[in-house]
DNA sequence: CCTATAGCCTGACGGC
DNA sequence: TGCCGTCAGGCTATAG
């Protein structure tokens, strides 16, 4: 999300918006397809804002677009001479013949027109950014405690913290060498700090390399992130396990059961 | 309040 | 080739 923020930072700041085309109406949440048309034609965006996995575009009439990509969301820029990418949801075409596409299959995603991000955050509780400062390690221990669900839920749940999903929560627990049905609040203080620290760094990581699962260091979970697989750390085999719903993949060696 | 689960959607892939 | 089951980078509403 971060990686797309700053690829939309520097490509279409202060481009006029000659046209924009509303595909799919079950992407947008609390708009509608010519609310969002007339508020962005004719007007630019002037910056990008991102919270957790909330991506915020400015408007220069004062609104902001707030952009969220599901599962499987994403933009894509086309040009002319391109067909539309299938499943473009929504297209913005610009003044310098540029075209973007908010490309999403399954639908999951949402699209909603704001007057303000900080007010939007709080009224769907996100908790902070897994990446602000000021989420120290006193404060995620203290949101580690107060829970006692799975740890990979509790790395997910938004309301605690924001940003991290199925992908990057597998990865921080691999590299903290934690088992991903831990009682969160049955953590010891070695492991919390393990997994605080392997939190920032795995974010941190994965934005210098532009979030691309190639360019991943070797040693990371994430290249080798299928069942059968072996271990990048000490060669067994990775594992695949249902939590909450989603599919965690980890090292039974690396991450034995405490 | 807390935690766990079902449901929303569509496409890609592997096995038969 | 065609069909079927499984899997997929998320979130919300609801149940217990």
């Amino acid at each position: 999300m971060e990686t797309l923020r700053r690829q939309l930072a520097s490509t279409v700041l202060r481009v006029p918006i000659d046209h924009v085309a509303v595909h799919a109406q079950r992407v947008l949440g609390n708009t509608s397809a010519p609310r969002v048309e007339a508020r962005l034609t004719g007007h630019a965006f002037t910056r990008t804002a991102r919270h957790g996995k909330h991506l915020f575009l400015a408007i220069d009439s004062g609104d902001w677009l707030d952009v969220h990509f599901g599962l499987t969301g994403d933009f894509q820029y086309f040009t002319d001479t391109d067909p539309d990418p299938a499943h473009d949801r929504l297209t913005i075409d610009f003044a310098d013949g540029r075209h973007l596409a908010y490309h999403d299959p399954r639908l999951f995603g949402k699209i909603n027109l704001i007057d303000d991000p900080a007010r939007f955050i709080a009224a769907k509780s996100l908790g902070p950014d897994a990446l602000d400062p000021r989420l120290d390690d006193a404060s995620f221990v203290e949101a580690l405690n107060r829970s006692r669900a799975i740890i990979k839920s509790v790395l997910m749940d938004q309301r605690l913290i924001a940003g991290i999903g199925n992908v990057y929560s597998d990865e921080i627990l691999f590299q903290a060498r934690i088992h991903p049905q831990t009682r969160a609040n049955a953590l010891d203080a070695p492991a919390r700090a393990r997994l605080y620290q392997a939190m920032k760094s795995v974010l941190k990581t994965a934005i210098e390399r532009q979030a691309e699962p190639r360019r991943m260091p070797q040693h990371f979970l994430l290249p080798h992130r299928r069942a059968g697989q072996a271990c990048p750390c000490c060669g067994g085999k990775i594992a695949r396990l249902d939590t909450g719903g989603r599919s965690s993949y980890y090292c039974p060696r690396c991450q034995p059961a405490s």
